[in-house]
DNA sequence: CCGACTAACTAGTGTTGCCAGGTACCGCTA
DNA sequence: TAGCGGTACCTGGCAACACTAGTTAGTCGG
């Protein structure tokens, strides 16, 4: 059964982790670790990955290969000027669906009275 | 180029269509005008026409033929009781990642500061 | 008859997240 | 030294969803 998250994040996954990279540079394993701890516990890994790439290959990132203490290198990803342009009209298209989706919750309890 | 918009409604659109017909009955050529007049201009007729009959199959919708003075018959979709446990699961997780999508923005703004 | 509006539907396409793996590096322990 | 767990990254195939670009059909006015 495919969870309402799984087709929520469509869109706004994206957003989250520009939005996430906006505050500091990160790698994909603290990514996908921060997002489990902070609620999203089903989010799968290789969806991080994908995004990454992906974000990459569009130029909203730069990237850096920094070698860790315990395992293989991380690539760690930081927002350039380009990402924060596709960031802030994230923010944008965000705003005006939330607002849109608070009028029909608040028409919901208005409903309930 | 895909919008931002086009994927940021996937999942989300079914949550407002069923939002709309929690507040009261309606049919999709109805439905499309109405969210076209509250912002979402560019959303696709056929878009509503299988989301409407994806929730039919699904069955969150009772539908009742009904004839138009003007045109073809319409459809008029009304939400069920599955259906209205089906928009209570869609606030429960649209509220989640509102709040978590907010958490970010603050810390976004914060950084502005 | 033809255009405009109303009203519903469909096949094919692209994007996206998930599944279920795999590879590789390191330290610890049996 | 062989194995295990944790770290870290990547990939191919799949399913869901919104969009594109149409088609069909009913009503009315010019």
């Amino acid at each position: 059964m495919a969870s309402q998250m799984t087709e929520m994040l469509k869109g706004t996954l994206e957003g989250i982790v520009l939005a996430i990279l906006g505050d500091q540079p990160a790698y994909g394993y603290e990514i996908t670790g921060r997002l489990r701890e902070q609620g999203f516990a089903d989010l799968a890994e290789g969806t991080v990955y994908a995004l990454l790439i992906r974000i990459e290959q569009r130029g909203f990132v730069d990237v850096e290969k920094v070698p860790s203490e315990k395992g293989p290198p991380r690539k760690v990803y930081s927002l350039n000027a380009q990402g924060r342009t596709q960031l802030d009209e994230f923010w944008r298209t965000w705003s005006f669906l939330a607002e849109r989706i608070g009028h029909l919750k608040t028409a919901h309890a208005e409903g309930e009275k």
